[in-house]
This record gives structure tokens, C-alpha cells and sequence, in this order.
DNA sequence: CAATATATTATACCGATAGTCCAAAACATG
DNA sequence: CATGTTTTGGACTATCGGTATAATATATTG
């Protein structure tokens, strides 16, 4: 990933924000973002794909911070179950993001859909597991139900809010309202046995997904990649993360607490320096592996 | 309204609802329905105008419907509310008709989204009313909060559904299982005093919307222009029908369960006949102008 | 019937769009 | 300096929504 083709993203993803996707002429990023046709589609090979990176991207940042959320944290705790449902919020400045994902989701490209649709049931997934986290193993068979409950409350209430409101959203009281609406939904669902999604549909959502992890060994190699890309001047603190996440890693068994902990201060170490982008990266390559650990 | 604008309408209609509204274009429609470029570009002014016009003939539908099923019923019935919330559903063709209006609500043309954003408030409304006459006037603060949630449950709902199954979507199940999620959380946002939005959020959502219904003499001037139409062969308890409309329109003061009686008869009556589009129409404007008696 | 008005057709055209292609220039690297 | 890669800028294609128009078909009407 060249500097510059993150410049590239940036901008796109500002005008996509800002003008919308489809409104977003690729001749406009072209001229925003100052480069020529042919660097574009050298770099993305399809406007579709450039869409493509900045939703992957956000996605990517997204998974790390919650994940750094959750260190050393109890899992049941709601609070950080409402931190971390705000992570995907405000990381789409101010709920701009999403409606991209919506438009799209209903483009005309079937292959730009696929992907959406992933993400959507990825997202999901995420959240009817921290569910169960949050409500007891009772809730496995209508936690699923809750967490897709819970989306379309949300996404329709901005809605609503966006069409009779100009004021800014307080979204940290649209989150907390709406769980205490599962508050109340859930031991309802519970105690009447009372399901929409069949267990199967719920196992599909959790595996159709299947993103997979890289292996050790291809981590290993991407650690010590980085460790090399970086000078022997800069950030030598940096460097020690990576050095001890390597050697934590080689060893028989790498304890989970630790490579959490470490990984967080690696990437915080990189937050407004060089090389953050592939600091950010990496990071979320440990992440993926600590989960395959679990 | 022309019978072959109808019929391009229809084609339309199918078109949009199997490719999607962006995928198809014009020319997909003239092939489709036999008529030139020129021709279409008589009867709408653009392809959004097309949209707009199969969406507000979907629209019209639903409302004479939804009229008719509370004809001498218990409004704080909940299967009636239940088959109204379907009767959109299965107008849409399964479900089809929904994706469009999402589509759109995010396209980029702001004329579009304004229209379309007027229906959704407008459906909002609407079973922000009906969730009062189910739930008692001690909903009335939050009842905009559930019409709201209700519609992103039903939404996010349908679309995990299509993402995860081949399989068609038993709809009266769907809704029947979000009405009793709406009973859990009702009663609990009731004691706690727990709205979302405020209460002239709320206002907004009935007010802003404001489709006016014509005068009484407009009324009575369609039914009359639409009595001339038929001729003195065809239909002659059609034309009863709307003599008696008339006759009680007239009177001083019209009894609302006589008129809402005979309009659904009258509707029923052109149904497979000639002229059946425009008695539509006319009861929808009948049902708009009672609307404004209660 | 004939004359007029209206509706429809076919086609050429416009501007904007996403995407392709390519030769020349700029840059980087050994 | 020489070699390989990146970038450039513009010409080009195809499709799209929409306009314009002249010719033709269909109704309406005197």
C-alpha cells in the first residue's frame, strides 16, 4: 500500500461522504486528490474497488478498537459493549459511512453487493456473539435475532432523526436507549422460547463469513518485515513491541493477555508517526490471530 | 391516466422490481412495453418521474386497503394492525418494492429522496397512529419511538433473511413476532418514562407530511365526471354506488360509516372491470376526504 | 368524407459517465 | 549512466438519461 494511493483513498472516502458514492464522479476524485486517470486504475481497477478498500479499511480499523476495548475487560460489561457498537459509529464520521454501505447495498454491481453483504452479516455475527457475552448462554438461540433487531433500530432511527432533525445525533444515547430495549426484549424471547431465526440460519451467519486468519508463520514473516522496513533511527520503542510480540509469538505456548497488551502499545506507540498505516496493519493481523488462539 | 401509460407503468413496475431500479434503464422499458422513446418521455417527464408514479400508485393502494380492513372493527385490534402492516408487505411483491425505496432514499438526485422521504415519514406516521389506538393514549410518547424501531427490525429483518436464505419469508410470522417485541418493550418504555424522541419530533412526523385531500367540491366533481364516464350499458350497480355517494356527500352531514360502507363497495364492484383504475383512484380520494371528517 | 389535432414513432443527437489503451515523460534504483 | 517502474495526459469506446425533430399513425370533429 503506497503512500500515495492512501492519499488516493482518503480523499475518495471524503468525497464519498460528503457527495455520496454515486454522485462521486471518478474524474472528481481525480482532481481532488491531483492524480491522473491512468494512476487510478493503476491503483484501484474499478471504482467499485476503491470503494471497496475504504469500507475493508474501516472495517479493519473498526476490529482492532474494539478489540483494544476489550483487554483485560469483563466481557459482560454493557458499557463496553455500547463503546465498542460507537467505535463503528463515529469511525464512519458521524454516520456518513453508513448510508454508503446502504446505497451500495442496493447498486446495481452484484459482485460491490457480495461484499456488502458480507460485511452486514460479518457485523452481525460480531454482535449476536457479544450478546451471548453480555446475556448468558440462555441467549444463544435469539441472540442472533436481537443483534439484527438491534441493527435495523438503530440504522432506521438515524434515519427518522436525519429527516426531522438538522441537530447532531447523540449517539451514545441512541446506543444506550437501544439496549436497554433488548434489556427488555430479551428475557421475553427467553422465557416464551420465542425465536425468528432457526439455529442453522444463526450458524450460517457465524460461518458463511469465514474470513480466515492468517497462518503463524506468514504473521512471523510480516512482523519481522516490519521490524526490517524500519530504520534503526526511528521509534525505538516501536521496535521493541515488535521484537517481544515475535518472540512472545515463537514461543510454545504465547500467552493471549500479553500479546493483547503489547499489541495495543505497539500500535498506540506508531499513533502519528510514520509507517502508522502499516503499524495499523499489522496490528490487525495479531488481532486475527489472537482470535484462531481463543 | 392513459390505459397504455398504465400498461408502461406496470412494465415498469416489473422491471424495477426483478433488475432493480438503477439497473434498468429507459431503454430496458421501452423494449420491454413496445412503445418509442418519444412516447415514454410523454408520459413522465424522466425516470425518476416513472418511479415516482408507480410508488405513489403503491401508496394510494395501501391506504384504500388499509381503510377498508378497519371498516367496523376494533381499532385497538391487533390482528387488524397486523394485516395492514402486511398488506404493504405483500403489495410489494414480496418484499421487492421495499429495496427500491431504500435504493433510491440514498440515489442521488435530492427530488427523489425528498419524495421519498416523504412516504417513509408518512408510514411512520401512520403506524405511529395505529400503535395508539392498539396500545391506549398512554403510548403516545413513545409510540413514534416503536413505529420507528418497528419499521428497522422489519427492515434489517428481510434483509438478513434474503442474505442467509433462499427460502420465502413467511411474513405474517415476521410480523406478528416483531408486535410481540413491540409488547415487551412497550410497557417498559411506558413506566420508565424512556423516550427517544421528543414529542414535537414527533408532531413533525404528522404534520410535515400534509398531503392535503381535495375540497368537498372537488370530490363531488370527480364523482361526477367519473358518473358521466361510464356509460348507461356497463355496471349499473357501479353507477348506484356512486349516486348514493354523491347524495350523502351532499347532505348536511354525511355519516362516516355509510360512506366508508358503500366506497369499498364501490371499489369491489369495478374490480375486474373496465374503469376499475379510476373507481380506485375515486375511493382513494373518498377515503382521503373521510380522513378529514373524523 | 375531409380536415385538423393529437399521439406515436424512429432516429439523430447531446453531455456525462466508467473504463481502456498507449506513447511519452518522470522517477527511482543499481 | 542505464534500466525498469510509475505516472501522465489524452484519445477512445460504450452506455446512460434526456432532448429535438420530422415523419407517420390515429382520433376527433366539422
Amino acid at each position: 500500500m503506497n503512500d500515495r494511493k492512501r492519499q488516493v483513498l482518503l480523499t475518495a472516502q471524503r468525497l464519498f461522504i460528503d457527495k455520496g458514492f454515486s454522485t462521486t464522479s471518478v474524474q472528481d476524485i481525480l482532481d481532488e486528490s491531483c492524480i491522473s486517470k491512468g494512476t487510478f486504475y493503476n491503483y484501484f481497477s474499478s471504482k467499485n474497488e476503491c470503494l471497496k478498500a475504504i469500507l475493508e479499511h474501516a472495517h479493519d480499523e473498526t476490529t482492532v478498537r474494539r478489540h483494544e476495548l476489550l483487554i483485560g475487560q469483563d466481557l459482560s460489561d454493557k458499557h463496553i459493549l455500547v463503546e465498542q457498537i460507537l467505535i463503528r459509529m463515529h469511525l464512519n464520521r458521524e454516520q456518513n459511512l453508513l448510508p454508503i454501505f446502504e446505497a451500495v447495498f442496493h447498486s446495481g454491481d452484484s459482485d460491490l453487493r457480495g461484499f456488502i453483504k458480507n460485511m452486514l452479516l460479518a457485523e452481525f455475527s460480531w454482535l449476536t456473539r457479544r450478546l451471548v457475552d453480555v446475556y448468558g448462554k440462555d441467549a444463544v438461540p435469539y441472540a442472533a435475532d436481537c443483534a439484527v433487531m438491534l441493527f435495523g433500530m438503530m440504522q432506521q432511527i438515524l434515519h427518522a432523526w436525519s429527516a426531522v432533525s438538522k441537530e447532531e445525533m447523540d449517539s451514545l444515547k441512541l446506543v444506550t436507549f437501544l439496549l436497554r430495549r433488548i434489556d427488555s426484549i430479551m428475557p421475553g424471547m427467553i422465557s416464551t422460547k420465542d425465536a425468528f431465526f432457526t439455529e442453522d440460519v444463526f450458524f450460517k451467519l457465524n460461518s458463511d463469513v469465514g474470513e480466515q486468519a492468517e497462518t503463524k508463520e506468514q504473521l512471523l514473516e510480516s512482523l519481522t518485515g516490519f521490524s526490517e522496513l524500519l530504520g534503526d533511527d526511528a521509534l525505538p520503542a516501536g521496535k521493541q513491541y515488535v521484537q517481544f510480540l515475535l518472540e512472545e509469538l515463537r514461543s510454545e505456548c504465547p500467552r493471549i493477555f500479553v500479546l493483547e497488551s503489547i499489541v495495543r502499545s505497539f500500535r498506540e506507540a506508531f499513533k502519528g508517526f510514520s509507517h502508522e498505516p502499516e503499524a495499523h496493519e499489522l496490528a490487525y493481523k495479531v488481532w486475527r490471530y489472537v482470535d484462531t488462539l481463543e
